[in-house]
DNA sequence: CCGCTGAGTTGACATACATCAACCCCGCTT
DNA sequence: AAGCGGGGTTGATGTATGTCAACTCAGCGG
Protein backbone atom coordinates (compact mmCIF):
# COMPACT_ATOMS: atom_id res chain seq x y z
CA UNK A 1 0.00 0.00 0.00
CA UNK A 2 2.74 2.28 -0.09
CA UNK A 3 2.64 4.43 -3.09
CA UNK A 4 -0.49 5.90 -4.19
CA UNK A 5 -1.11 6.29 -0.34
CA UNK A 6 -2.93 9.88 0.05
CA UNK A 7 -3.46 11.45 -3.37
CA UNK A 8 -3.84 14.70 -1.80
CA UNK A 9 -1.54 14.55 1.29
CA UNK A 10 1.69 12.72 -0.18
CA UNK A 11 2.54 14.61 -3.04
CA UNK A 12 5.50 16.43 -3.17
CA UNK A 13 7.18 14.41 -0.24
CA UNK A 14 10.49 12.78 -0.31
CA UNK A 15 11.12 9.63 -0.83
CA UNK A 16 11.87 8.41 3.03
CA UNK A 17 9.49 11.46 3.90
CA UNK A 18 7.01 9.47 2.31
CA UNK A 19 7.97 6.40 3.44
CA UNK A 20 7.53 8.18 7.41
CA UNK A 21 3.90 10.03 6.42
CA UNK A 22 3.34 5.71 5.42
CA UNK A 23 4.13 4.66 8.42
CA UNK A 24 1.33 6.37 10.25
CA UNK A 25 -1.04 5.59 8.02
CA UNK A 26 -3.59 3.39 9.12
CA UNK A 27 -4.86 -0.26 6.96
CA UNK A 28 -7.49 0.74 4.94
CA UNK A 29 -10.68 0.02 6.73
CA UNK A 30 -13.68 -1.16 5.09
CA UNK A 31 -17.08 0.32 5.60
CA UNK A 32 -21.00 -1.01 4.22
CA UNK A 33 -23.50 1.60 2.43
CA UNK A 34 -24.39 3.63 5.63
CA UNK A 35 -22.03 2.86 8.02
CA UNK A 36 -20.71 5.71 10.04
CA UNK A 37 -17.19 7.02 9.51
CA UNK A 38 -17.42 9.90 11.75
CA UNK A 39 -20.45 11.20 14.45
CA UNK A 40 -21.62 14.63 14.63
CA UNK A 41 -20.50 15.73 18.88
CA UNK A 42 -18.52 12.71 19.06
CA UNK A 43 -14.44 13.47 19.80
CA UNK A 44 -12.55 14.14 16.96
CA UNK A 45 -9.32 12.04 16.46
CA UNK A 46 -8.04 11.09 13.40
CA UNK A 47 -8.78 12.19 9.57
CA UNK A 48 -9.51 9.36 6.86
CA UNK A 49 -8.87 9.31 3.50
CA UNK A 50 -11.24 7.81 0.97
CA UNK A 51 -9.33 4.98 -0.98
CA UNK A 52 -12.37 3.73 -2.84
CA UNK A 53 -16.41 4.14 -2.77
CA UNK A 54 -18.06 7.54 -1.31
CA UNK A 55 -19.35 9.57 1.66
CA UNK A 56 -21.52 12.42 2.38
CA UNK A 57 -21.32 14.79 5.33
CA UNK A 58 -24.39 15.54 7.31
CA UNK A 59 -25.79 17.64 10.03
CA UNK A 60 -28.38 17.33 12.11
CA UNK A 61 -30.07 20.58 13.22
CA UNK A 62 -32.92 20.40 15.81
CA UNK A 63 -36.36 20.83 14.45
CA UNK A 64 -35.18 20.13 10.98
CA UNK A 65 -34.30 16.88 8.70
CA UNK A 66 -30.32 16.48 8.21
CA UNK A 67 -28.88 18.80 5.94
CA UNK A 68 -26.36 17.49 3.35
CA UNK A 69 -22.96 19.38 3.40
CA UNK A 70 -20.26 17.62 1.22
CA UNK A 71 -19.85 14.57 -0.22
CA UNK A 72 -16.34 12.67 -0.77
CA UNK A 73 -14.82 11.11 -3.52
CA UNK A 74 -11.65 8.86 -3.95
CA UNK A 75 -8.65 10.98 -2.78
CA UNK A 76 -10.03 13.43 -0.91
CA UNK A 77 -9.80 14.13 2.88
CA UNK A 78 -12.66 13.94 5.44
CA UNK A 79 -12.45 15.72 8.69
CA UNK A 80 -10.57 18.97 8.15
CA UNK A 81 -13.13 20.85 9.67
CA UNK A 82 -12.73 19.22 13.03
CA UNK A 83 -8.52 20.02 13.30
CA UNK A 84 -8.58 22.17 16.03
CA UNK A 85 -11.99 21.23 17.53
CA UNK A 86 -12.76 18.46 20.14
CA UNK A 87 -15.59 17.61 18.11
CA UNK A 88 -16.70 15.98 14.88
CA UNK A 89 -18.81 18.57 13.16
CA UNK A 90 -20.99 16.38 11.31
CA UNK A 91 -21.74 12.86 10.67
CA UNK A 92 -19.93 11.08 7.96
CA UNK A 93 -21.83 8.27 6.42
CA UNK A 94 -20.88 5.54 3.46
CA UNK A 95 -22.81 5.91 0.04
CA UNK A 96 -21.77 2.89 -0.95
CA UNK A 97 -19.05 -0.13 0.30
CA UNK A 98 -16.15 1.66 1.00
CA UNK A 99 -12.50 1.97 1.98
CA UNK A 100 -10.32 4.31 4.09
CA UNK A 101 -6.77 5.16 5.34
CA UNK A 102 -7.09 6.52 9.43
CA UNK A 103 -4.63 9.26 9.76
CA UNK A 104 -4.58 9.67 13.16
CA UNK A 105 -4.39 13.97 13.87
CA UNK A 106 -1.84 13.61 16.68
CA UNK A 107 0.90 11.51 14.64
CA UNK A 108 0.26 13.79 11.63
CA UNK A 109 0.64 17.11 14.01
CA UNK A 110 4.02 15.22 15.19
CA UNK A 111 4.92 14.80 11.27
CA UNK A 112 4.26 17.73 9.76
CA UNK A 113 6.42 19.54 12.30
CA UNK A 114 9.84 18.08 10.57
CA UNK A 115 8.28 17.77 7.03
CA UNK A 116 7.68 21.51 5.43
CA UNK A 117 6.51 19.81 2.46
CA UNK A 118 3.89 18.21 4.37
CA UNK A 119 3.01 21.00 6.30
CA UNK A 120 2.59 23.21 2.98
CA UNK A 121 0.31 20.38 1.53
CA UNK A 122 -1.77 20.39 4.83
CA UNK A 123 -2.06 24.04 4.45
CA UNK A 124 -3.23 23.35 0.64
CA UNK A 125 -5.82 21.19 1.55
CA UNK A 126 -7.04 22.93 4.49
CA UNK A 127 -7.24 26.09 1.97
CA UNK A 128 -9.13 24.09 -0.78
CA UNK A 129 -11.82 23.24 2.02
CA UNK A 130 -12.56 26.88 2.52
CA UNK A 131 -12.79 27.69 -0.94
CA UNK A 132 -14.81 24.92 -1.91
CA UNK A 133 -17.23 26.23 0.87
CA UNK A 134 -16.80 30.11 -0.48
CA UNK A 135 -18.09 28.76 -3.74
CA UNK A 136 -20.81 26.51 -2.24
CA UNK A 137 -22.09 29.40 -0.53
CA UNK A 138 -21.76 31.77 -3.66
CA UNK A 139 -24.13 28.84 -5.56
CA UNK A 140 -26.60 28.75 -3.11
CA UNK A 141 -27.01 32.91 -2.94
CA UNK A 142 -29.42 33.96 -5.11
CA UNK A 143 -28.89 31.29 -8.00
CA UNK A 144 -31.74 29.14 -9.69
CA UNK A 145 -32.05 25.25 -9.75
CA UNK A 146 -30.70 25.08 -13.22
CA UNK A 147 -27.54 26.51 -11.81
CA UNK A 148 -27.05 25.11 -8.80
CA UNK A 149 -27.85 21.95 -10.70
CA UNK A 150 -25.36 22.28 -13.70
CA UNK A 151 -22.14 23.18 -11.54
CA UNK A 152 -23.49 20.57 -8.99
CA UNK A 153 -22.75 18.50 -12.20
CA UNK A 154 -19.60 20.03 -13.59
CA UNK A 155 -17.86 20.15 -10.16
CA UNK A 156 -18.22 16.25 -9.62
CA UNK A 157 -17.81 15.53 -13.46
CA UNK A 158 -14.06 17.57 -12.66
CA UNK A 159 -13.51 16.24 -9.57
CA UNK A 160 -14.10 12.60 -11.61
CA UNK A 161 -11.78 14.04 -14.01
CA UNK A 162 -9.12 14.96 -12.01
CA UNK A 163 -8.82 11.12 -10.38
CA UNK A 164 -8.30 9.78 -13.74
CA UNK A 165 -12.03 8.68 -14.38
CA UNK A 166 -14.37 9.69 -17.14
CA UNK A 167 -16.06 13.12 -16.59
CA UNK A 168 -18.82 12.58 -19.13
CA UNK A 169 -20.29 8.97 -18.04
CA UNK A 170 -20.80 8.34 -14.19
CA UNK A 171 -22.81 7.19 -11.33
CA UNK A 172 -23.95 9.12 -9.02
CA UNK A 173 -24.00 7.32 -5.42
CA UNK A 174 -26.10 10.09 -3.93
CA UNK A 175 -29.63 9.98 -3.70
CA UNK A 176 -32.06 12.69 -5.38
CA UNK A 177 -32.52 13.93 -2.02
CA UNK A 178 -29.55 13.60 -0.65
CA UNK A 179 -28.69 16.30 -3.83
CA UNK A 180 -31.18 18.18 -3.20
CA UNK A 181 -30.22 18.50 0.18
CA UNK A 182 -27.44 19.35 -0.86
CA UNK A 183 -27.87 22.21 -3.32
CA UNK A 184 -30.67 23.70 -1.02
CA UNK A 185 -33.64 22.58 -2.56
CA UNK A 186 -36.29 20.10 -2.57
CA UNK A 187 -36.01 16.63 -4.56
CA UNK A 188 -38.98 17.12 -6.76
CA UNK A 189 -37.19 19.86 -8.07
CA UNK A 190 -33.76 18.11 -8.89
CA UNK A 191 -35.83 15.20 -10.36
CA UNK A 192 -37.70 17.73 -13.03
CA UNK A 193 -34.58 19.78 -13.44
CA UNK A 194 -32.62 16.99 -14.29
CA UNK A 195 -35.60 15.66 -16.69
CA UNK A 196 -35.58 19.04 -18.53
CA UNK A 197 -31.71 18.93 -19.29
CA UNK A 198 -31.78 15.62 -20.75
CA UNK A 199 -35.17 16.58 -23.12
CA UNK A 200 -32.64 19.17 -24.06
CA UNK A 201 -30.27 17.05 -25.07
CA UNK A 202 -27.60 18.34 -22.63
CA UNK A 203 -27.40 15.11 -20.84
CA UNK A 204 -28.60 11.75 -20.05
CA UNK A 205 -29.66 9.89 -16.94
CA UNK A 206 -31.10 6.77 -16.18
CA UNK A 207 -31.19 6.17 -12.53
CA UNK A 208 -27.87 6.81 -11.22
CA UNK A 209 -26.14 7.07 -14.07
CA UNK A 210 -25.09 10.26 -15.63
CA UNK A 211 -23.82 10.86 -18.85
CA UNK A 212 -23.12 14.66 -20.04
CA UNK A 213 -23.33 15.18 -23.77
CA UNK A 214 -23.18 18.42 -23.95
CA UNK A 215 -20.21 19.56 -20.63
CA UNK A 216 -20.38 23.52 -22.99
CA UNK A 217 -23.60 24.19 -22.62
CA UNK A 218 -23.56 22.72 -19.03
CA UNK A 219 -21.09 25.30 -18.61
CA UNK A 220 -23.13 28.24 -19.90
CA UNK A 221 -26.26 27.64 -18.02
CA UNK A 222 -24.14 26.93 -14.81
CA UNK A 223 -22.35 30.58 -15.36
CA UNK A 224 -25.74 31.97 -16.70
CA UNK A 225 -25.79 35.95 -16.56
CA UNK A 226 -28.79 35.14 -14.42
CA UNK A 227 -32.16 35.68 -14.75
CA UNK A 228 -32.37 36.15 -11.34
CA UNK A 229 -30.72 38.90 -9.45
CA UNK A 230 -29.63 40.64 -12.38
CA UNK A 231 -27.01 43.32 -11.57
CA UNK B 1 0.66 47.55 21.74
CA UNK B 2 1.88 44.49 23.70
CA UNK B 3 -0.90 43.21 24.99
CA UNK B 4 -4.85 42.52 23.52
CA UNK B 5 -2.21 42.48 20.43
CA UNK B 6 -4.66 39.36 19.44
CA UNK B 7 -7.54 38.44 20.70
CA UNK B 8 -7.69 35.55 18.60
CA UNK B 9 -4.63 34.08 18.31
CA UNK B 10 -2.20 35.58 20.63
CA UNK B 11 -4.22 33.91 23.85
CA UNK B 12 -2.81 30.95 25.84
CA UNK B 13 0.92 32.19 24.86
CA UNK B 14 3.64 32.11 27.19
CA UNK B 15 4.73 35.19 28.10
CA UNK B 16 8.07 35.12 26.23
CA UNK B 17 6.32 33.40 23.61
CA UNK B 18 4.28 36.14 23.23
CA UNK B 19 6.70 38.77 22.89
CA UNK B 20 8.09 36.86 19.35
CA UNK B 21 4.77 36.62 18.24
CA UNK B 22 4.25 40.42 18.84
CA UNK B 23 7.51 40.99 17.40
CA UNK B 24 6.43 40.01 14.08
CA UNK B 25 3.09 41.48 14.52
CA UNK B 26 3.50 44.92 12.50
CA UNK B 27 2.63 48.17 13.52
CA UNK B 28 -1.13 48.93 12.84
CA UNK B 29 -2.03 49.90 9.63
CA UNK B 30 -5.26 52.69 8.88
CA UNK B 31 -7.64 52.16 6.44
CA UNK B 32 -10.31 54.46 4.90
CA UNK B 33 -13.69 53.77 4.44
CA UNK B 34 -13.73 51.64 1.34
CA UNK B 35 -10.07 51.19 1.02
CA UNK B 36 -9.26 47.55 0.13
CA UNK B 37 -7.14 45.58 2.32
CA UNK B 38 -6.81 42.92 -0.41
CA UNK B 39 -7.85 42.28 -3.64
CA UNK B 40 -8.94 39.66 -5.69
CA UNK B 41 -6.19 37.57 -7.30
CA UNK B 42 -3.30 39.25 -5.62
CA UNK B 43 -0.73 37.68 -4.75
CA UNK B 44 -1.35 36.22 -1.08
CA UNK B 45 1.39 37.56 1.68
CA UNK B 46 0.05 38.16 4.99
CA UNK B 47 -2.80 37.60 7.79
CA UNK B 48 -4.38 40.59 9.13
CA UNK B 49 -6.26 41.27 12.76
CA UNK B 50 -8.60 43.86 12.87
CA UNK B 51 -8.00 45.90 15.52
CA UNK B 52 -10.87 48.18 14.75
CA UNK B 53 -13.66 49.01 12.40
CA UNK B 54 -15.12 46.29 10.08
CA UNK B 55 -14.62 44.92 6.54
CA UNK B 56 -16.41 42.65 4.07
CA UNK B 57 -14.92 40.63 1.87
CA UNK B 58 -16.80 40.37 -1.15
CA UNK B 59 -15.97 37.88 -4.44
CA UNK B 60 -16.59 39.09 -8.22
CA UNK B 61 -17.64 36.51 -10.59
CA UNK B 62 -17.95 37.13 -14.41
CA UNK B 63 -21.58 38.18 -15.25
CA UNK B 64 -22.93 38.73 -11.37
CA UNK B 65 -22.76 41.28 -9.48
CA UNK B 66 -19.93 40.81 -6.57
CA UNK B 67 -21.18 38.79 -3.55
CA UNK B 68 -20.30 39.53 -0.10
CA UNK B 69 -18.84 36.32 1.82
CA UNK B 70 -17.90 37.78 5.17
CA UNK B 71 -17.90 40.58 7.43
CA UNK B 72 -15.14 41.04 9.86
CA UNK B 73 -14.99 42.73 13.29
CA UNK B 74 -12.96 43.72 15.32
CA UNK B 75 -10.34 40.54 16.98
CA UNK B 76 -10.93 39.00 13.69
CA UNK B 77 -8.37 37.30 11.46
CA UNK B 78 -8.45 38.19 7.91
CA UNK B 79 -7.28 36.26 4.89
CA UNK B 80 -6.94 32.53 6.72
CA UNK B 81 -8.90 31.32 3.70
CA UNK B 82 -5.64 32.17 1.51
CA UNK B 83 -3.67 29.85 3.47
CA UNK B 84 -1.93 27.69 1.23
CA UNK B 85 -2.77 29.32 -1.70
CA UNK B 86 -1.08 31.69 -4.04
CA UNK B 87 -3.58 34.94 -4.26
CA UNK B 88 -6.73 36.08 -2.87
CA UNK B 89 -9.52 34.18 -2.81
CA UNK B 90 -11.90 37.81 -2.24
CA UNK B 91 -11.83 41.75 -1.99
CA UNK B 92 -11.76 42.86 1.37
CA UNK B 93 -12.61 46.10 1.94
CA UNK B 94 -13.33 48.69 5.20
CA UNK B 95 -16.64 49.72 5.95
CA UNK B 96 -15.59 52.18 8.32
CA UNK B 97 -12.31 53.72 9.42
CA UNK B 98 -10.33 51.11 10.86
CA UNK B 99 -6.65 49.46 11.97
CA UNK B 100 -6.01 46.45 10.99
CA UNK B 101 -2.23 44.65 12.28
CA UNK B 102 -0.01 42.75 9.63
CA UNK B 103 0.81 39.58 10.29
CA UNK B 104 3.54 38.24 7.18
CA UNK B 105 2.67 34.74 6.79
CA UNK B 106 5.90 32.96 6.02
CA UNK B 107 7.02 34.65 9.49
CA UNK B 108 4.02 33.45 11.48
CA UNK B 109 5.15 30.20 9.63
CA UNK B 110 8.12 30.07 11.28
CA UNK B 111 7.03 31.38 14.66
CA UNK B 112 3.97 28.04 14.53
CA UNK B 113 6.81 25.83 14.01
CA UNK B 114 8.40 25.99 17.46
CA UNK B 115 5.26 27.12 19.44
CA UNK B 116 2.11 24.29 19.75
CA UNK B 117 0.51 26.47 21.60
CA UNK B 118 0.28 28.95 18.80
CA UNK B 119 -0.23 26.02 16.41
CA UNK B 120 -3.37 25.14 18.23
CA UNK B 121 -4.00 28.47 18.39
CA UNK B 122 -3.85 28.52 14.17
CA UNK B 123 -5.92 25.69 13.50
CA UNK B 124 -8.20 26.23 15.75
CA UNK B 125 -8.69 29.39 13.44
CA UNK B 126 -8.88 27.56 11.03
CA UNK B 127 -12.03 25.35 12.28
CA UNK B 128 -13.28 27.75 13.39
CA UNK B 129 -13.30 29.65 10.39
CA UNK B 130 -14.39 26.53 8.31
CA UNK B 131 -17.35 25.99 10.72
CA UNK B 132 -18.66 28.94 10.17
CA UNK B 133 -18.80 28.80 6.18
CA UNK B 134 -20.31 25.03 6.84
CA UNK B 135 -23.15 27.22 9.17
CA UNK B 136 -23.68 29.54 6.79
CA UNK B 137 -24.22 26.81 4.07
CA UNK B 138 -26.93 24.84 6.18
CA UNK B 139 -28.51 28.80 6.95
CA UNK B 140 -28.47 29.79 2.97
CA UNK B 141 -29.98 26.23 2.42
CA UNK B 142 -33.85 26.08 2.12
CA UNK B 143 -34.57 28.65 4.94
CA UNK B 144 -36.86 31.35 4.80
CA UNK B 145 -35.64 34.95 4.61
CA UNK B 146 -36.85 35.46 8.50
CA UNK B 147 -35.00 32.89 9.41
CA UNK B 148 -31.59 34.37 7.84
CA UNK B 149 -32.01 37.43 8.95
CA UNK B 150 -32.66 36.58 12.68
CA UNK B 151 -29.37 33.98 12.73
CA UNK B 152 -27.67 36.87 10.82
CA UNK B 153 -28.82 39.28 13.89
CA UNK B 154 -28.17 37.24 16.40
CA UNK B 155 -24.85 35.92 14.83
CA UNK B 156 -23.66 39.76 14.80
CA UNK B 157 -25.11 40.19 18.54
CA UNK B 158 -22.71 37.16 19.91
CA UNK B 159 -19.58 38.23 18.36
CA UNK B 160 -20.16 41.76 19.12
CA UNK B 161 -20.88 40.10 23.17
CA UNK B 162 -17.92 37.67 22.23
CA UNK B 163 -15.54 40.99 22.73
CA UNK B 164 -17.25 42.97 25.27
CA UNK B 165 -19.68 45.04 23.71
CA UNK B 166 -23.19 45.16 24.24
CA UNK B 167 -25.09 42.45 22.85
CA UNK B 168 -28.15 44.22 22.17
CA UNK B 169 -27.56 47.83 21.02
CA UNK B 170 -25.20 48.04 17.89
CA UNK B 171 -23.83 49.40 14.86
CA UNK B 172 -24.77 48.31 11.76
CA UNK B 173 -21.83 49.05 9.61
CA UNK B 174 -22.77 47.41 6.13
CA UNK B 175 -25.57 48.12 3.99
CA UNK B 176 -28.85 47.05 3.82
CA UNK B 177 -27.49 45.45 0.15
CA UNK B 178 -24.96 44.20 1.74
CA UNK B 179 -26.43 42.31 4.26
CA UNK B 180 -29.00 41.22 1.44
CA UNK B 181 -25.97 40.14 -0.77
CA UNK B 182 -24.50 37.64 2.27
CA UNK B 183 -27.95 36.43 3.03
CA UNK B 184 -28.33 35.82 -0.39
CA UNK B 185 -31.48 38.01 -0.70
CA UNK B 186 -32.80 41.34 -2.33
CA UNK B 187 -32.21 44.45 -0.49
CA UNK B 188 -35.86 45.23 -0.44
CA UNK B 189 -36.73 41.76 1.28
CA UNK B 190 -33.79 42.94 4.16
CA UNK B 191 -35.91 46.50 4.35
CA UNK B 192 -39.08 44.64 4.89
CA UNK B 193 -38.37 41.89 6.93
CA UNK B 194 -36.44 44.37 9.30
CA UNK B 195 -38.99 46.74 9.85
CA UNK B 196 -41.65 43.62 10.32
CA UNK B 197 -39.55 42.18 13.06
CA UNK B 198 -39.40 46.16 14.59
CA UNK B 199 -43.07 45.80 14.23
CA UNK B 200 -43.46 42.32 16.25
CA UNK B 201 -41.60 44.30 18.72
CA UNK B 202 -38.41 41.91 18.26
CA UNK B 203 -36.13 44.98 17.93
CA UNK B 204 -35.92 48.68 16.52
CA UNK B 205 -34.33 49.93 13.75
CA UNK B 206 -33.11 53.30 12.68
CA UNK B 207 -31.11 53.52 9.91
CA UNK B 208 -28.08 51.56 11.08
CA UNK B 209 -28.46 51.67 14.68
CA UNK B 210 -29.73 48.18 16.41
CA UNK B 211 -31.82 47.57 19.54
CA UNK B 212 -32.39 43.93 20.19
CA UNK B 213 -35.91 44.00 22.37
CA UNK B 214 -36.45 40.14 22.39
CA UNK B 215 -33.47 38.03 22.05
CA UNK B 216 -35.23 35.01 22.90
CA UNK B 217 -38.16 35.86 20.16
CA UNK B 218 -35.62 36.22 17.70
CA UNK B 219 -34.30 32.60 18.60
CA UNK B 220 -37.05 31.48 18.28
CA UNK B 221 -37.80 33.08 14.05
CA UNK B 222 -34.38 31.68 13.56
CA UNK B 223 -34.85 27.80 15.01
CA UNK B 224 -38.22 28.00 13.82
CA UNK B 225 -39.41 24.34 12.80
CA UNK B 226 -39.31 25.50 9.44
CA UNK B 227 -42.15 26.23 7.80
CA UNK B 228 -40.51 25.22 4.84
CA UNK B 229 -39.22 22.08 3.88
CA UNK B 230 -40.81 20.74 7.02
CA UNK B 231 -39.00 17.48 7.27
C1' DC C 1 -45.59 -15.13 -7.32
C1' DC C 2 -47.01 -11.51 -4.38
C1' DG C 3 -46.85 -7.66 -1.57
C1' DC C 4 -43.97 -4.34 0.32
C1' DT C 5 -40.89 -0.58 0.67
C1' DG C 6 -38.00 3.19 -0.88
C1' DA C 7 -36.47 5.85 -4.75
C1' DG C 8 -37.83 8.41 -8.44
C1' DT C 9 -41.16 10.80 -11.60
C1' DT C 10 -44.88 13.81 -12.81
C1' DG C 11 -48.86 16.99 -12.21
C1' DA C 12 -51.80 20.73 -9.94
C1' DC C 13 -51.59 24.26 -6.79
C1' DA C 14 -49.73 27.67 -3.24
C1' DT C 15 -46.50 31.01 -1.72
C1' DA C 16 -42.19 33.38 -0.54
C1' DC C 17 -39.50 36.20 -2.54
C1' DA C 18 -37.61 38.74 -6.70
C1' DT C 19 -38.71 42.44 -9.72
C1' DC C 20 -40.07 46.96 -10.99
C1' DA C 21 -41.23 51.41 -9.65
C1' DA C 22 -42.24 55.42 -6.88
C1' DC C 23 -40.95 57.82 -3.16
C1' DC C 24 -38.45 59.74 1.09
C1' DC C 25 -34.61 61.29 3.63
C1' DC C 26 -30.14 62.89 4.64
C1' DG C 27 -25.62 64.68 3.67
C1' DC C 28 -22.94 66.85 0.15
C1' DT C 29 -21.72 70.04 -3.24
C1' DT C 30 -22.36 74.19 -5.66
C1' DA D 1 -30.89 77.39 -0.57
C1' DA D 2 -31.27 74.54 -4.31
C1' DG D 3 -29.85 70.46 -6.61
C1' DC D 4 -28.16 65.91 -6.39
C1' DG D 5 -27.05 61.12 -5.30
C1' DG D 6 -26.89 57.15 -2.38
C1' DG D 7 -29.21 54.56 0.88
C1' DG D 8 -33.45 53.14 2.53
C1' DT D 9 -38.62 52.25 2.58
C1' DT D 10 -42.93 50.74 0.66
C1' DG D 11 -46.35 48.94 -2.73
C1' DA D 12 -48.05 46.09 -6.84
C1' DT D 13 -47.07 42.24 -9.56
C1' DG D 14 -44.77 37.98 -11.52
C1' DT D 15 -42.50 33.67 -11.10
C1' DA D 16 -39.45 30.02 -9.48
C1' DT D 17 -39.79 26.66 -6.63
C1' DG D 18 -41.88 24.54 -2.51
C1' DT D 19 -45.89 21.57 -1.20
C1' DC D 20 -49.08 17.88 -1.69
C1' DA D 21 -50.47 13.91 -3.93
C1' DA D 22 -50.80 10.14 -7.16
C1' DC D 23 -48.31 6.99 -9.69
C1' DT D 24 -44.40 3.88 -11.54
C1' DC D 25 -40.67 0.99 -11.04
C1' DA D 26 -37.04 -1.97 -9.08
C1' DG D 27 -35.40 -4.77 -5.52
C1' DC D 28 -36.29 -7.90 -1.77
C1' DG D 29 -38.29 -11.15 1.50
C1' DG D 30 -41.58 -14.36 2.29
Amino acid sequence: MLFPACPLLALGLEFDALATFDAILQRPRPLKRGQALMRQGEPFESLFVVRSGSFKQTVAEPGRRDQVTHFYLPGEVVGLDDIGEASCFGNVVALESAFVCELPFPHLEGLVEGLPALRGELYRCLSREMRRDQRMLCLLSGRTADQRLASFLLGLSERFRSRGCSPYRFHLSMSRSDIASYLGLVLETVSRTLARFQQQGMLSVSGRELAIHDHEALGAVALASAPMMTA
